[in-house]
This record gives C-alpha cells, structure tokens and sequence, in this order.
DNA sequence: AAAAATATGTTGCATTTGCAACGGAGATAG
DNA sequence: CTATCTCCGTTGCAAATGCAACATATTTTT
C-alpha cells in the first residue's frame, strides 16, 4: 500500500482528510491493490456489487454490451476517480455494468461496507469520506445528466456540436484534443461510426470544424 | 409542518429516523412548504441550487429546454421522492434543469447546508440523514445509467421494448399502465411523438404488442 | 349539450441514419 | 522490409426518422 501513497493523496474521494489520519483510515479500509492490462474487465456486469474502485494509475471504461453485442461507453473514469460506488452504495444486487481497463491500470478496490460503516475502533474520518462519496456521486450524478442531454439530441451533428462546445467550455479554448478515438466517440455519442466520419468531414466542409487525429478546433 | 407529517414519515430521505428523533430533526431543517399548481416551475434552470425538494403530495418533472425549446423529460419524481438534491451536493453554482408540477403538488424545500452541516446542536440525526441521501442519490444516479441505457439504442422500436420491458420487469407483470402520456413519453425516450405512435402502431399490428390508452401489454 | 381544448393517430416527403463493404494511411510485429 | 493489423474516411442503399399538416377521438369547460 506504502508505494501506492502518493498516488492515494490525490484521489477526491480522500479531501480534506489530514495525512496522518488518512493512513489510519486506508488500515481500517483493508483495501486490495491490483494491476489491470489493457482490455481487461476489472469487474464484469451481472457480478455482485461490493467493491468500489479507484483508479491510482491509468484510465477505466464503464461500459453495457446489449443482447447483441453492441458496446456503449457510459462514462470515462480518468485517473485517480471513483467507480462502481453507486451501485455499491444503492445497495444493488448484480452490477447493470462492466468495467474495463482502457490503459495499463493500477486499481485500488474498497469494500464499500467499510467506507459506509463507522469502524468499531471509532475512525472518526469516516464521516469525511462519507462526505466525499456523497458530493463525488453527486458531480457523477450531474455528468451523466450533462450525458443525457447529449445523447438526447436528434441529430447526430447536434451530438456533436454538443459534445464540443462542452469540451471548448471545459478547457476553455476552441481547439482542443478528446480523449476518444472515432469509435470510440460514435459508441458515447450512440451513433454510427462512419455515419458520425461522414458528418464531421461534412462539418469541416461547412468551415464550422476543424480536425486533424484527435485534435479539434471549432470556427464558429 | 405539523400537518405534513405523515406524509414526511413515508420519505425514504428520513427512513431509519425515530419518530421522536425526525419531529427534533425537521425543526433543525427549518424547511418551506409550499404549494404548486400543475405546470407551475419549482426551480428553473440557471437560478441557483440551494434546496432539495421532497414531493409530500403531486408528482414533479425534470426537465431540460435547449436552445429552441425542445422539451426533455430528464426525470420523473413520484410522491415522496426527494429532487435536485445532486445539483445541491455537488455544489453546482447555477442549475442546469427546471423541475415543474405534473400535477398539483405539496413540496417540502430544505435548504441543503442544514442537511450537509451537522447542527451545532449536535443534532445526531444528521448523519443518518447524509447516509440516507448517499444510498437515494446512489439510487438516482442508477436510474440515470438506466436511462442511458434507454436513449442509447438505436431505433424507436428498441426503445419502446426496453422501456416496456423494464417497466414489466418492475411490476412484474405483461400488463401495466404507464405514467406518461405519447407526448412525454416521446419526450423521454427522445423520439418524435408520430413517429413514435407510427411504431407502435405497426408494433401492434405485428402482434408484438397491445395498447390502448395509457394500458399496455407486452405478447411477445 | 355544445364548444373549446387537448390528446392521439395517420400520412407524405425530404432528410438522416445505420449498415455493409471497401480502400488507404499509419502503426506494429516479425 | 514486408506482412499484418488497426484506425479512419468514403460510398451506395434501404430503412428509419423528423417534420408538418391534418383527421379523430377524448376530455374539459362553459
């Protein structure tokens, strides 16, 4: 756990937690520590939701295949995040989701009983992190209301147009890189991949876009 | 707040709550009642999030309008179900939906720093009053991957299954009226409201299906 | 009961979309 | 260097969808 520390400081899910006390917590938490490959499920939909997870090293897929193998992305974990913690917290039966590694990942895995549950020696940080959780679920609550209205759009050009101006207004600059490669971005868009190429490049044709790879700049 | 009562017993946000406890504990919560008539707006999109709201009597819809006022139905609170408590606990600044009375509506409004803050009273109640908002919000944050998972398929005709499906699955029945009408109904699943009606008809016609009125019957 | 308002179904049509199939660019492995 | 693989753009085509306009049905109001 020791080589991990660093990593551990800069998750949210740990704020406002002094140094010292957050050792004692982590013992209290008797978490596991795991390496992940690329492509590797880090928990599979329909397994038992008990753990959260918390992404020290790397990037994670939260992902549902349907009945016919079509994927969707439905939401992005980056580094030092929290996933599966509502379904824990909900008190689910069966995970309706996986999660996958999208990188080389090193995953923390906490028993969410010993986050909700005030430890018997009377941790007192647990009221904190509870806290934490509770204002993390809530951001989580709000991107994936942010994602319905995306996905909610008709077209696919709207999704896009979207989807970018959100980027421009996160980074705040007009050109800017996403994090998805083509597929990728059709499969969280909920479009086809080569109907959503064919609407880009007509976009760039229009001089409302530029792109080159994964670098875009809107003209407006 | 007296006469309210009973209906603030069956809030799951005060489940676990001692009778005697939740009269001290709604006296700390200094809460605003207030009475709305149908499509009267609670909260509007871009004002600023500081309460919560609990449905006492009435139902309550979240919704979104974009830039040329298409209407989404973001959400549906039944009865004594608790709203814009992420927006709240995520400390958003501005919120970026309206909730509005489906129907004439008692609503209780607390201000969500009473909730988050334990009193200085030491009222002890608050910490399973934060407990109990984690696991609602959990709950809320599943229906919204729900919902994901809904809008995400491709067709109007798979909507329409996996929303009937869904609903069958939870009543546990292949009969069962649903709580929208076609308008809100195309509104939720982000589909055309004729187009959709032309799906159902054929769906009908193809004997997957049978409806009439807001009563449905899945024949697989 | 009549009138007005609201909700639902129908249809034609232009557009958008998904799908499948293909080709080229660029990265990677042997 | 060559073979292989992955990613991305392109295109033809059938099907699905949004939109508008209108017809019917149902509910509410007067």
């Amino acid at each position: 756990m020791e080589k991990y520390f660093d990593q551990i400081k800069k998750c949210q899910l740990f704020s406002n937690i002094a140094e010292a006390d957050l050792k004692s917590l982590l013992n209290c938490l008797s978490s596991r520590f795991h390496s992940f490959e690329k492509g590797e499920f880090i928990f599979r939909e329909d397994s038992v939701a008990e753990s959260v997870g918390v992404t020290l090293v790397g990037r994670v897929h939260i992902i549902h295949e349907d009945y016919w193998g079509n994927r969707t992305i439905l939401a992005q974990i980056a580094e030092h995040e929290l996933f599966g913690e509502a379904f824990s917290c909900a008190e689910a039966e069966r995970l309706p989701v996986s999660a996958i590694a999208d990188e080389k990942s090193e995953i923390m895995l906490i028993d969410y009983r010993k986050i909700i549950t005030t430890c018997p020696s009377a941790c007192s940080f647990h009221t904190q992190l509870i806290k934490n959780m509770l204002k993390l679920i809530a951001k989580k609550n709000m991107m994936l209301t942010q994602k319905i209205q995306l996905i909610s759009k008709r077209t696919t050009r709207e999704k896009l147009l979207q989807y970018f101006s959100l980027q421009a207004k996160l980074l705040n600059t007009k050109e800017f890189e996403i994090p998805f490669d083509r597929q990728q971005l059709a499969d969280y868009l909920c479009v086809d991949r080569s109907a959503m190429s064919r609407e880009l490049g007509a976009m760039q044709k229009e001089g409302l876009l530029h792109f080159a790879k994964n670098r875009f700049t809107i003209l407006v």
